[in-house]
DNA sequence: ACTAATTACCTTGTAATGCAAGGTACCTGG
DNA sequence: CCAGGTACCTTGCATTACAAGGTAATTAGT
């Protein structure tokens, strides 16, 4: 493979992979607040941590989508190096939901694993 | 939980399965076409059968996109019941590339794995 | 020979959403 | 009092899955 083709499939590649890691995205982030409360800057390095490189840009509009659909809740909380913090935690429904996604991210799981099994004479 | 609870739970999380779908999908038909000569409708069955809903109206610009960038192709053949087909086939770049992406599944499936075990006192 | 049904391909318009970039506001230390 | 750090949030753009609708080839029914 030469150069210019090694330089395409990895352009390619970067945005199926960006788009396997938005569609993991918000189950991750609730997998994070249920660690404990947490708040946004947080969340960002315990993300990076698992190797899931997300932005501010990103977080906040998620973190309000969340929010308005009762899976987290947060309390303001003074900070001793700034500004105050907007410390999230799961609901009763976000704990709910937690369970759920876990089990469909199993199916998918199993259903890629069939799908790769099947394909092994490659 | 009461039932509109319930309800809005069920909406919430259609959506985020339905993202978790999108992000494997480009995957997912790369690995339907490595198993062998296939065309759109066959296509569709097959991800079906493992359990992933795709709609025409996604498969097409998908596979337009696919072979636009060079990692599958396709040739047209005739059909005995109805219009002829095109048949896709992976490209050298095409399985090069499901190599990495299955890398890069182990990889995501393995950052939610640490964030699971990590939230076990749920 | 005509029509309806089937099969296959594709496009258009809409909505969702991740991200880059930019903006506001609070607090601390010099 | 102001510069730097920290934290929150918004705007505009690009991507893209999907619903809905469209074109065309072949076959079956009458």
């Amino acid at each position: 493979m030469d150069r210019n083709t090694e330089e395409n499939l990895k352009n390619d590649l970067e945005n199926t992979k960006a788009q396997m890691r938005k569609g993991i995205l918000e189950f991750c982030i609730l997998l994070v607040i249920s660690k404990g409360k947490t708040y946004a800057p947080d969340i960002l390095k315990q993300l990076e941590i698992a190797d899931l490189i997300v932005v501010e840009g990103t977080l906040y509009p998620l973190l309000s989508r969340l929010k308005n659909s009762g899976l987290v809740e947060y309390t303001w909380t003074e900070s001793k190096s700034g500004p105050p913090r907007k410390y999230y935690t799961l609901t009763t429904k976000g704990k709910e939901a937690i369970k759920r996604l876990t089990l469909t991210w199993n199916k998918f799981n199993k259903s890629i694993n069939s799908l790769i099994t099947k394909t092994e004479k490659i």
